[in-house]
Parts: C-alpha cells; structure tokens; sequence
DNA sequence: CCTACCGATCGGTAGG
DNA sequence: CCTACCGATCGGTAGG
C-alpha cells in the first residue's frame, strides 16, 4: 500500500486534459458522498454532473471503490495540507492546538467538507463497508497523534487540575466530530470554533497562541 | 402531531398475531437501518427477514416512510423508559448526568442502538432525508433539557472554575455522539461509560450519586 | 471515451 | 366493512 507520489491509479502523468476530468470527477464525487453517503451516490449521476458518459467515467475509474478512495485520498490531502503549511509542529502542543481551532474554521467555511465524514463515518461503521478499514485505521492515527499534543501540555504542565489526560484525545476528536452533526442539522445554532475554543479553555490554563 | 397513545399507525388494538408481526417488523427494520441506513436498506429484504411477503409487510406498513417513523418512535420510548424508570427527575442536575452515564453503559451493550443513530444522524444530515425534520427537533429538545440540568450546576455551583457552561449541553451531546462512532469502528479501544464518567469529573467539583 | 447491452433489484400498487 | 395476507407485475435504475 506505500504510496510514492500524491498521483494514483489509471491516470498516467501529463494528459492534461485526463487529468482535469480526473479533478473533475473526484470533486462530484466529494460533494455526491458527502450528501447522500456512497452507497447511494449512483454512478450513472456522476457521470451525468460531469458531462461524461458512463463509459467515459469508468475509463478513469473501473469500480465505484476506486473512486472513493480517491475522494478520501484528496480529503486526506486537504488536511495535511493545512496542518503543515500552518506550521504547526507535532511536538507542540499549543501550536496543535491552535491549528485544530483553524482547521474547524475553515472547515465551517467548507459544508461539503464537513459533510463527506460525517456522512461516511456513519455509513462505513457498517461491518463490509469498503471505508470500514480507512476510517478504523484514521482514528486510531489521530488519537495517537493527538495524544502527543495532549501528552506535551501534560509535561509542560499546562492542563487545568482535575483534567484526565489519558484518553483525552479521543474525547477531543468525539467533540469535533459530533459538533459536525449538530452543525449540519442546525447551522444557526452552532459555531464549531467557538465551541472548541471555549471548551479548549477550560482544559488549557494559558491562552493558545 | 399530538398522539394520545404509544400505538399509532394502521394496528387496530386486540389482534394480538398483527400486533406481533408489527414489533417483529419494527425490531427487523431498527437492525436494518442501523446496518445498511435507512435509504440502503430494502423493503424486499425486510420483508424476507420477517417470513412475510411484500404485500404482507406494506399491510402494516404503507410505505418505507411510515416503517421509519415507527422505528424512532420505537428508539425515542427505549430512551424515555430509561430516563423515566430510573428516577432522573429533570431538575436535579447531578441525578441527569448519572442517568447519563447509565444510558450510555446500556448502550454499549446494545450496539444495535448506538448504530441507529450514529448511522441514521448522519444519513439524516442531508436536506431532503425524510429523518431530517425528526433529528433536527430531537437535538433541539435534547440540548434545551441537558442544559437546564447544566443550569441546575451552575445555580449549586456544582461546576470547576473555568467551565463554560454556555453551549455545554451540545458540547457533551457533541462528545457522546462522537464517541459512539469511534466505538462502532473500535469497540475494543474505547469504553464509552468510562470516558463519560472521566469528563464529568473534570466538569463537576462533587461526585456523582 | 462510445453504443449496446447483461442480470438483479428497487419501492409501490393492482385485484382478489 | 374488517384483518391479514397472496402472487404478479408496473416503470425505472443500479453497477459493471
């Protein structure tokens, strides 16, 4: 599975115009997902949003599964985007923090980004969902990642007393996660950054950066 | 919308064989959905599940629609039983995180409860989902009554220092929904009672009864 | 990328 | 006019 390129799968590299119906396909696909799950995002509607034929659509992508792990390879690589060219660095606790708040900002900014997990993430709890692995194995990578942050706040001494540290990390992820859906259904009501800022003061004892 | 009694629908009272295959209907369609989601799931299947025909199940249940709503008033009277039958009157605030934590230790053991919903809240999220209107209103009510036991805290000074009571009842709603996919996709990672209880008492200065 | 297809299954309704 | 079903079939659509 090791990966060398952020480029997979049947498209060879300079066919421009493949590589745009490429693009194109995977961003139908992402909005699809994210609003009727993937088990009922149908590829004959795909093909249609993006002025394909069917035929044409398997040409880039031979199975409906390939394309959603191609959607979940370009979500993936939204992420690390923001996470690294924000600078923040694992090893600092705040500064993770701080990129977290960010990170929920802009994903607020973003419904369709918000949508395609929490969408998924249900859905694939299914046992033979084919996103069953990708997701089981994300959020064993996130807790682990997370807890380092959390773990360097404990060393530095800068969780409020009374806060339990193990097993924090996955309390923090369950927050996000399960804000997303109250956000969806009432977008009015709910201001996720907000909310994680708030609920990040009354763990952290200084102001994050 | 106001029912006067627990039965509704199409089921006359006093025939005891149609009651049965009602509940049996039901229970089938609650593993269902919380399987496969409402939309992925098949009338055809269901109606195999339960040895009934297909004009046999629509008898009980005219369309797909009516068998949902049956399904979430049949989740929502598992809840009330719960929180009725363990003496959680509403305005004790520390009785209503107890019950709280007693809920989700049920849960755990029934997974086919915590599935419907982690499955069917997000399913639901999309606009023209026939559950929308439902988990829209649910999380309304349920965050206007977590928060008056909040407010119950808050009054006794039952809350650490630094806790923003404002928002929190969808904060902990958020954090329990959350944790219940994570669960679903780990269940040997996570023990939900166990972070529930851990949160709370970063949250709340006494015991809990 | 196209046309021309396949085996199957969907939710809902008919008369009896 | 009731309950509790039955076998057959409608027009559409699914992924491949």
């Amino acid at each position: 599975m090791a990966k060398t390129s952020a480029r997979q799968g049947t498209a060879p590299r300079n066919y421009p115009k493949g590589e745009r119906r490429r693009a194109q396909i995977i961003e139908a696909a992402f909005t699809a997902f994210g609003q009727v799950g993937y088990r009922n995002a149908s590829m004959v509607q795909l093909a249609a949003a993006c002025d394909v034929s069917r035929a044409g659509l398997l040409h880039h992508f031979p199975t409906k599964e390939s394309l959603l792990e191609a959607v979940l390879e370009e979500r993936e690589r939204q992420d690390d985007a923001h996470f690294f060219g924000s600078g923040a660095v694992n090893r600092d606790g705040l500064e993770y923090f701080a990129s977290m708040i960010r990170l929920v900002a802009h994903n607020q900014a973003n419904p369709l980004i918000v949508s395609l997990f929490a969408v998924l993430s249900g859905e694939a709890t299914a046992a033979d969902h084919p996103a069953r692995p990708y997701f089981v194995a994300r959020y064993e990578r996130t807790r682990r990642q997370m807890q380092l942050a959390v773990d360097d706040l404990v060393r530095r001494d800068l969780l409020r007393p009374h806060v339990d540290a193990s097993g924090l990390a996955a309390d923090l992820i369950a927050f996000i996660d399960g804000l997303q859906i109250q956000w969806l259904l009432s977008p009015d009501a709910i201001d996720m950054p907000d909310h994680l800022r708030k609920l990040l003061r009354g763990l952290i004892s200084v102001e994050l950066p």
